[in-house]
DNA sequence: CGGTCTACCTGAAAGC
DNA sequence: TGCTTTCAGGTAGACC
């Protein structure tokens, strides 16, 4: 399932045959994806892709026009094939190229979407975000700050989009093992120094796993095409039951907001 | 308004 | 073996 880091490295594999190439045809074979594809991507048609931009898990590809927005929910993927190649099942919309290469969308779950925006709007899809995780607008204090009187355990608070973007379930758990803090303590209770552990321990992994090519369960498939399962290890995530890597208790798996949680009950407080 | 829950969807895996 | 059920999860929006 595409986390903020495999969304970025398929901006970074899709860029080089994408950028600076004229849409020449765009077709949308299925427009149910979450919420329907609009017409106005037609409006690509006859453009150049001026840039090719991430904001939390969403993608850009920005034309003079407008950009269409890409989001492959948990199933989605990219893929940069020739034109001429076959669809495969669940292409939902696929971009032509000038370079007779062709941008699909592949979206089983069909999570994902295909929006629009106009230029110089947001969509209000990116209007409510917050901060980057990578970038100097995620810090402990103001984590720390926001988080005050929260009773949300802290792992549904930083999973939460207006507190940071892009940290999905699988870095969550990842992230709060490294940590060592429980998932379940809730989040207006979590020191100031212990969110100044937590927040850098978030950005190096998520840039450790771009850096390692991005990570994933399935669905992943590098943007030329090739499988793109990457082995980063899990601490955590999946090992519900296994040793913990520091203590060699038995990993406990519980449900937070309907999402599987795992940690160590010795390591994390 | 803050917090919680649900719906959306398919395919893999587990259960029978 | 093959059918049926469960589960996975990002996130907007409904709900209390």
């Amino acid at each position: 399932m595409p986390e903020l880091p495999e969304v970025e490295v398929s901006r970074m594999g899709i860029t080089p045959h994408v950028l600076n190439q004229v849409v020449t045809k765009v077709n949308i074979h299925n427009a149910s994806m979450r919420w329907p594809v609009p017409d106005e991507v037609y409006q690509l048609e006859g453009l150049v892709v001026s840039s090719i931009e991430r904001r939390a898990k969403y993608l850009l590809l920005k034309c003079e026009l407008g950009s269409a927005i890409l989001h492959l929910g948990m199933s989605g993927n990219l893929r940069v094939v020739n034109a001429n190649e076959p669809l495969k099942k669940h292409d939902h919309v696929e971009f032509i190229l000038a370079n007779n290469k062709a941008l699909r969308l592949n979206d089983p779950r069909r999570f994902g979407c295909c929006l629009w925006q106009a230029p110089n709007e947001e969509h209000k899809l990116l209007a409510k975000l917050g901060p980057e995780p990578l970038t100097d607008d995620f810090f402990a204090k103001r984590v720390y700050e926001q988080s005050r009187n929260k009773k949300v355990p802290v792992k549904q608070f930083i999973m939460n989009n207006a507190v940071v973007v892009g940290v999905g379930n699988i870095y969550a758990n990842e992230s709060l093992f490294k940590a060592g803090i429980d998932p379940r303590k809730e989040a207006g209770k979590v020191s100031l120094k212990r969110y100044q552990a937590l927040i850098p321990i978030i950005k190096d992994t998520l840039a450790a796993a771009i850096t390692q090519g991005g990570t994933t369960l399935k669905d992943f498939a590098q943007s030329d095409g090739k499988p793109g399962y990457f082995a980063q290890q899990l601490l955590v995530y999946g090992r519900k039951g296994q040793p913990c890597v520091n203590c060699d208790t038995a990993l406990t798996e519980i449900r937070l907001g309907q999402r599987s949680t795992v940690f160590c009950e010795v390591c994390q407080k």
